[in-house]
RNA sequence: GCGCCCGUAGCUCAGCUGGAUAGAGCGCUUGCCUCCGGAGCAAGAGGUCACAGGUUCGAAUCCUGUCGGGCGUACCA
């Protein structure tokens, strides 16, 4: 059991004893241990109030906390009118035993019998995934693990549309190197898509398919697709993600789905025609212009078939629909929800992510990406020079909304001292102590006294692990993946210390049963957290 | 012009739902393996938290403005 939840009741409590107004009462770690192990400023909260000094109100409350004295051992006062807890060793010791027989410590449950669907990657198959996907594709699939984490039940989808303009000059790339190759003169698409693997597709089209292919064929943009695809996959196999579906926006024509909603628009007089086009009447719902729904060529914009997905995904009955999404795209989604709203919906459960592009650099230079240009770095070059574990810890460090600078250059010189390797690193040594103390013939089991276990690196690398549950509690609301990164980071200082300052396997069989417990624990902890990353947790190196 | 995001150590970035002395990695200086893995530990140098106001008992954190950068502002997606 937690040990926070009842002291914020506790202080719930003392504060209505005392007539004080509710405060939404903040516990945490204050950054000078001496205070003790939890802090709360709710009396400086009051000040205003109360009318007295905040030493006045804390001590008040303290006065009226009733709290198990087992498990505190002191609460001071502090100016300027912090409270503060010293929480008894008992109740790490009790944490202790907690991780080492649920290897799940910290599971969440806030998400049981619930469905989550996750939207991210959804790039188009016009090309390899490159190293600019990386970052949606990662913070996807960790977003995705942490609802797991917590009981969601989570499909992994990727949208697509292979019937746009892009495509369709895709498919004349491929031709036009198909007819190159043939030697026949093809004008190749004033803005087609240059890269080599679309002469490897040309290539296998020739192969299998010989040379009398006539222009018309729509073999070249099939294939293209399907090759492309196939790569992608395979790319993002390799960083470890795989998706539940693939959904073609094509589906949402063939249903009659977006008729309907247009229909349905129309019926509001949310529609209707100008200048030849049909346009979306967001000003009456508040926005500061309309918006074009089909253009005067006849063809939707991507509002029309994201706007029927999302509705899509309303019906497909989730409890949680989150959205990946590049910053260019943040103008863009209010429109859909918009729509969404006036059609009805209820859009509180779509939680849209935005993380800020990353700038490529090479030799200090900036590096502009096009897929079109052939001017890219693909995810599988990357992962095959510095590793996948690397390349995930890279994008999932830092908070989405940071526009982080990535120095390829810098990514492979530096790769062996990435921070990664650290916890990895941290991970690896205690499956060798254990490893160690097996062939002393020393095991892990429940016969350990905790209470051997009061040196200060000792007590700190404790306290370190019971925060993780509270740690991936807050990670849930905030879907700020980095925080992982930084906590375990802190547990594998605090572990490295730890074992420079305390040898584990001596000859005193009592201590090294504690401390065997003790790194154990880290092991559970640090092995669940990279997982949560998708990250690797080696027994060795 | 307008909207969103960012500006923290030489570099890359944590910290941001206001709290007590602003952190990490890399780079730099210097120590530490007879002993569970030195991919580690210890010590040091390095800061006007872009700038200016404001709110507050208290601001890197919230508000306003200025400067600088990224992304949008399409009948592209």
């Amino acid at each position: 059991m937690t040990i926070l939840p009842q002291l914020i009741q506790s202080l719930a409590d003392s504060l209505s004893a005392l007539g004080l107004p509710k405060r939404d009462i903040k516990l945490s770690p204050p950054n000078n241990p001496d205070f003790g192990d939890f802090a709360t400023n709710v009396a400086l909260t009051l000040t205003k109030d109360a009318g007295i000094t905040p030493i006045q109100i804390a001590n008040n409350i303290k006065d009226h906390l009733d709290v198990s004295e087992t498990l505190i051992e002191e609460i001071t006062v502090t100016p300027p009118g912090f409270i503060n807890f010293k929480i008894a060793p008992t109740y790490y010791y009790q944490i202790l035993s907690e991780i080492l027989t649920n290897n799940q410590f910290g599971r969440g449950l806030s998400g049981k019998g619930k469905k989550a669907n996750v939207e991210f990657v959804s790039a188009n198959p016009t090309g390899p995934l490159t190293v600019g996907h990386g970052r949606n594709a990662v913070l996807g699939d960790t977003v995705s693990n942490i609802l797991e984490w917590h009981g969601y039940d989570v499909t992994r989808e990727y949208y697509f549309n292979d019937a746009g303009r892009q495509m369709r000059i895709l498919g004349e790339s491929v031709k036009a190197r198909y007819f190159e190759i043939l030697g026949t003169h093809f004008e190749f698409p004033e803005d087609g898509y240059q890269g080599n693997y679309i002469k490897d597709i040309a290539q296998t089209i020739l192969d299998d398919k010989g040379r009398d292919l006539l222009t018309g064929d729509p073999i070249f943009k099939e294939q293209a697709e399907k090759t492309i695809f196939v790569d992608i996959k395979k790319s993002l196999n390799n960083l470890g993600i795989h998706f539940d579906q693939f959904t073609n926006e094509k589906t949402f024509y063939e249903n009659g789905d977006i008729d309907r909603f247009l229909e349905e628009l129309k019926a509001k007089d949310l529609i209707y025609e100008k200048e030849g086009a049909t346009w979306f009447r967001a000003t009456a719902l508040g926005k500061d212009q309309d918006r074009v729904y089909i253009k005067s060529s006849s063809e939707p914009t991507y509002r029309v078939p994201d706007t029927a997905y999302h509705r899509n995904k309303i019906a497909r009955g989730f409890d949680l629909i989150i959205d990946i999404f590049g910053s260019d795209h943040t103008d863009a989604y209010p429109d859909v929800l918009l729509a969404l709203n006036a059609l009805g919906e209820n859009t509180d459960n779509i939680r849209v992510l935005i993380y800020q592009f990353v700038t490529l650099l090479r030799g200090g230079e900036k590096v502009k990406m096009s897929t079109r240009k052939a001017n890219f770095v693909t995810m599988d070059d990357l992962v095959d020079e510095v590793g996948a574990d690397v390349v995930r810890y890279f994008f999932i460090m830092r908070g989405m909304n940071t526009h982080l600078n990535f120095d390829l250059d810098l990514a492979v010189d530096q790769s062996e001292k990435n921070p990664i390797y650290y916890l990895q690193y941290a991970h690896a040594r205690i499956c060798n102590i254990i490893k160690h103390g097996e062939t002393m013939g020393i095991s892990t089991n429940s016969n350990y006294n905790p209470t051997l276990l009061d040196n200060p690196a000792e007590v700190r690398l404790l306290k370190k692990l019971d925060q993780f549950p509270s740690m991936v509690e807050n990670v849930l609301q905030t879907l700020e993946p980095q925080t992982i990164s930084t906590y375990l980071h802190d547990t594998a200082i605090f572990f490295h210390k730890f074992y420079a300052e305390c040898r584990v396997i001596t000859d005193d069989v009592e201590l090294t049963n504690a401390r065997i417990a003790l790194v154990s624990a880290t092991r559970i902890i640090l092995a669940n957290g990279l997982g949560l990353l998708g990250i690797s947790s080696p027994e060795k190196m």
